[in-house]
Order: structure tokens, then sequence, then C-alpha cells
DNA sequence: AATTAGCACTCGAACCATTCGAGTGCCAAC
DNA sequence: GTTGGCACTCGAATGGTTCGAGTGCTAATT
């Protein structure tokens, strides 16, 4: 009773039930495939299997399904495998003529999304810290403001203060004239510093604090982290893997932004290229029945941010996480030349 | 027969149904109702009704459950209603602390689901012309450029463009001096005049057009429409109304967002003060089985943008409409200040 | 003329019993 | 360690039966 052979009947019970969504059997094993062993051979092995726990029968009189601990077995003895060509190409012409960085982030979570077949998730690139260009400060009615900030790395931030009562416009003008002046080339540590002093100033406006936050915040990095996903519907097909109840459930956690972010962060501690968590290893209920699978990506190999895709545990492994590999990479070169 | 009570009874069918999502019959509404005749009476106005096309019964012996003209019917003849007071005031407090239009968009549509129980659509604010304030030109690698559009009325579109080459320093802060004397404080019709003749200039550089019709677009009222959805998982939920698959279709037709903007422009060309399309009155094959409520918002009155709610043919109808119609007048009044 | 009571009729849902077969576990033989 | 053989299990599929909600129609009533 071979390890090696053991490991071939889990891994064609992965493949089998993968592929038809139904439990499968020792016959079936034995006449279809490249184990040329017998059923009643497979059949000792998959007792063993089910003895370590990597696979169960749903009832009595049907085949072997993996169990989560199956899958991960699988998972963990997989080679890398590439993406096919015409995806590769796929990637690049869909990717390559986006033209901002909203576009760019749209246009991957999409084509994850059908590249897998399932649902992608992409986190907004986490922005890095960089010197300030321009500030912009533009009045709306009469007692808000807009603050525009550009920073080196050609981002735009913006957010609304309240400037608590009237201001003469002469004075809007004086502290737009000034905030520049004092922050405009200096990257977030001199810039706290700098506008620390000239909110202290005598006879300064009372909303001169909102604007340095502002600044400030949009040359840290910019404000809360955010995630997109895109193929929702594919949730709905996995070949009847779910009821409309469970997807219910699923589609609850994905607007969820905070719990797919946890997750995804827990992922990213992991350090490894690629993440996968199967079934209850989300450690959350409503994501029990399904996978992720999840990459980081960034501007010059760190992986600064992360995309992913989900889907029911019963999923194509090396598939997707040839795609999520896949995207990933051209995504970290694409925010680089941003 | 009255009139009048035959169109008491599609009502109370359309209530029984949609609350309990079975088929109504005769015995049941005699019994419950406020319609005070016997169930062979009501029978009778049932057999006038499914000849006029309002209602249907699935097989013979079950209840009557309404068609899509027969919900048409009961929501032509409905009277506008209150949305009740707890509700109004959860707008109130969800909206008011938002901090950008960004923000203010992803509150609503997020409301709008929790409030109607279904899946909300809201397109962003349509940008009104608007004069430029300021423009922004940021290097980015050897030959590409971000270009910032700040407009008068507060709002900040980027774009990105091509260099098609090396460019000098000095060239590239000519050009960026030179177009915001061209541009700053100019409408849209000026400024095309303005900036084509700046495009024209001998020894222009070659990519003057990019910029200036990046400039142009963004006075115009920014780049492509969009929309957002939420709640999709109410879609999941809808007292098991939808097949999963069914769910798939619909999830797809959302994401797909040029189809459901082609929607909401039709309903928008209505020019009723808000719109219902039902079943198949959507005129798409995906969304055959679900209904749509929308609303125009916008500042001033002016209904430049929709939002609506999407639900099963069988929803609440006077509930939705009431949340509908409450939060495009919020959120139009949110917009005017802005 | 409209409403109502009564009754025969229809037809799907639910229930039950039976059959069928895929798949297993185990044992003896190789 | 592998294989053929065989008894056994149990869900899925099939078919027949019952049950009852709901209808349509007709005749009686107001």
């Amino acid at each position: 009773m071979s390890e090696e052979r053991r490991r071939a009947v889990l891994h064609a019970i992965v493949e089998g039930y993968v592929s038809t969504s139904e439990p499968v059997g020792s016959r079936a094993l034995a006449a279809s495939s490249v184990l040329g062993v017998s059923s009643a051979t497979i059949r000792n092995d998959m007792a063993a299997l089910e003895e370590d726990g990597l696979i169960a029968q749903p009832h009595t009189s049907a085949g072997r399904i993996p169990t989560d601990a199956g899958y991960r077995s699988f998972v963990d003895h997989l080679a890398a495998s590439a993406l096919q060509d015409p995806h590769k190409r796929a990637i690049q012409t869909f990717l390559s003529d986006a033209v901002d960085l909203n576009d760019v982030v749209e246009r991957s979570v999409r084509l994850l999304s059908q590249l897998t077949r399932q649902v992608a998730v992409v986190q907004y690139p986490s922005l890095r810290e960089s010197a300030v260009r321009r500030v912009e400060l533009v009045r709306m009615g009469t007692d808000r403001a807009l603050v525009v900030v550009v920073s080196a790395d050609a981002r735009v931030e913006q957010s609304t203060i309240s400037l608590g009562g009237e201001t003469p416009d002469e004075e809007f003008e004086r502290v737009a004239r000034e905030i520049n002046e004092g922050s405009v080339g200096h990257t977030p540590a001199a810039l706290q510093r700098s506008l620390d002093g000239w909110v202290a100033r005598p006879s300064q406006v009372a909303w001169a604090r909102a604007v340095a936050d502002a600044v400030v915040t949009a040359a840290r990095g910019g404000t809360v982290e955010r995630v997109v996903f895109a193929g929702a519907a594919n949730l709905a097909r996995a070949g009847a893997g779910f009821e409309s109840d469970a997807i219910g459930s699923v589609l609850d956690a994905l607007e969820e932004q905070v719990v797919l972010l946890r997750l995804l962060h827990e992922m990213a501690a992991d350090g490894q290229d690629i993440a996968v968590r199967i079934g209850a290893e989300t450690k959350n209920e409503a994501l029990a029945r399904t996978s992720i699978v999840a990459a980081g990506y960034g501007p010059g190999g760190d992986a600064t941010s992360l995309l992913g895709a989900l889907g029911p545990t019963r999923m194509d492994y090396p598939g997707t996480m040839a795609a999520v590999r896949a995207v990933a990479r051209y995504l970290s070169r694409v925010v680089e030349n941003e």
C-alpha cells in the first residue's frame, strides 16, 4: 500500500469530484485512469484515506468526496502549473489599455472572475507615502470646502472639510496659498512638523487644523482600504453546488468588506506567494463551504495589496491558483508603471 | 359585478401572494378580509380577472397569482404612501455624515438596499458642465502624464495620457503653465475654442491635443456613467422565489452596467416622478422575472440621475416605491449642498 | 341582475411500497 | 501487497394510491 499511490488516489478523487460534482467510486476510478490497479486495491486505499479524514462518503451506497482536509492535502502537494497561453494574452490586452487606477482595478477584477469562473476580489492598491505636489482648496457653499491633494506619485485624494462659519474670500485665498507653501515637496514626516507650526500661528483660522490633517492623511497614502469584487453570478452557477440560501450568506459576507479585509490580511501574513484557505479554514460561518485563493501584488515585488478568487470548496484549485498568480503578476507590473 | 370590487379582489390577491408567496384561493380571500362577500362571488370576479389577463393559475387545483399585467394594474391604481417615520430618521442619520461624493453614493445604495430588502442601484450623479478651476499636470515615468482637472463646482477628474516620447522638463513645465492659462475660468464652450487655438500653435508638442481633450472632457462633466449596486444577497433570499440559476442571470445583468444604464434611461424618459418596470416590461431576458422601481434625483429638483430598487416581480411595490421616493428626495438635497 | 349555496370534478402534493443498481467491505486466493 | 468474488447496504427512481385545495357550473335566493 504505497504512500505515493494513496496520494494519487486522493488526487484522482479530487479531480473527479471537481469536474463532475458527483461522488466518485472505486469502479469508475479503476476504469478511467492512470492508476493501473484494480478497484479492490483502490477500495483499500480509500478506506485508509477515510481513516485519515481526507475523504468521506455522503451515504453508504455512494462514492467518496474529499473533505476540507483532503483538499488541503491535495493543494499542498500541488506542483505549480502555468496558465495557458491564450489566457496570458487575454490578461495583457485586457489590462494594457486601462486609463486610470480605478479602471485598472475594475478591469482586473472582471478579468480574474472570467478566468477563474469564480468570484474575484481585488483590494485597492495600498498607497505609498509620498511627497505632496500641490494642494487645491475649493469653496463649496458658505461653510464647506474641498481639499484636493495631488501627490508626487500621481495620486489624487480629496476630502471635504467644514469651515465652521463665514470666511472672507481673501482669508480663504491666503490659507490656500500658505498651505501650498507649507506642504509642497514635503514627505509626510517633514509635513507634520511644518504644518504643526503653521496651524499654531497666532491669528490662524480655526479650520487650519482640518486642512492640515487632510493634507497629511493624503500624503500618508489616503483613506480607508477598499475591496471590489465581480462575478457574483458565478457563485449562483457553481454547478448547483449551493442552495440559494447559502448564496445569500456568502454575498452578505462579500459586501461586508470588513470580513473580507480581515481574512485577506490574515492570508497575507502566511507569507507564501499564494495562499489558500479551504472551507472552515476561513473561520467564518458564512464562508464555511467556500475556499479562497489569494496572492499579493504591489510595485517592485513587495506584495502590499491582495487579490484573489472565492468559490465553492469544490473548485478547480490548480486552474484558479494559476490564474490568481498570473493576474497578480501582471497587476504588479501595471501598478509599478503608474 | 362592480368594477370597484374586482379591483379590490386583484389588490387582495397581489398582497396575499406577495406576503405568502403562495397562490391565493377564493376561500382564503373570503375568510380573511375586508371584501364582505362569499367565496363564490370572488370566484366569479376571479374568472373575469383571468379573462382580462390580470391573474393566472399555475395549475388547475391551485389558487391564483397575479400576472405582469396584474401587477401593473395594481401599481397604477396605487395611492402614494408615505415611508414610516423611523425609516425617515434612518435616512437622515445615514446620509448626513458622509464625507465625499463617493461616500454619499455608497451609503445611499446600501441604505436603499436595507430599506427595500431588494437589490439597490444608484447611478453616479451626472456631472454638470462647469468652468475649470485648475489643471494639474504630473509626470509619470518617461512618457506618460496624469492630467488632473479641478472644476469650479468642486469635482476632481483625472486621466492618463501618453506623451509619445521623451519630453524635456522645461517643455513639460511650459505646457502645464499654458494649459492653465488657456483653460482656467472657461466653460466648456469657450474652452473648446480657446484650446483649439492653443493646440494649433506652430511648434506645439504632439501631445497637446491629448491634454486639451482631457480638460474639455472633464469640464463637460467627466467620463463615463457608472452605477453601483448593493444588496445582491437579498436576491438570493427573496422568499425562495428564484432558483439559483435565475439568480445567476440576474447578477450577470447587474454587472453588465450597460444593460442597466439603458434601462434606467428609458425609465427616466417616462417622465413620472417614479417609474416602475414589471417583469417582461424590462425587455430583457434575464430580468423577465424581476421588477424595477426607479426615481430620478439631482440638484434643484431636476432629475439628472437615477436610483432604484430591483427585485422579483412578486415584490412589495408600495413599500419599495415609498423607500425609493424618500431616498431620491434626500439624496437630491445632499447633492444640492455638495 | 347580482349574489350565494351546493356539488361534481380536476389535478398536484404527499405518502407508501417496491425495485434497481452503484458502491462498499471483507475474505480467500494469488 | 494485490485481486476476484460475493453478500450487503441504502439512496434514487418508479408507480400507484389517497387526500384535499381549489375550481366551474347550476340552481336557488335576494
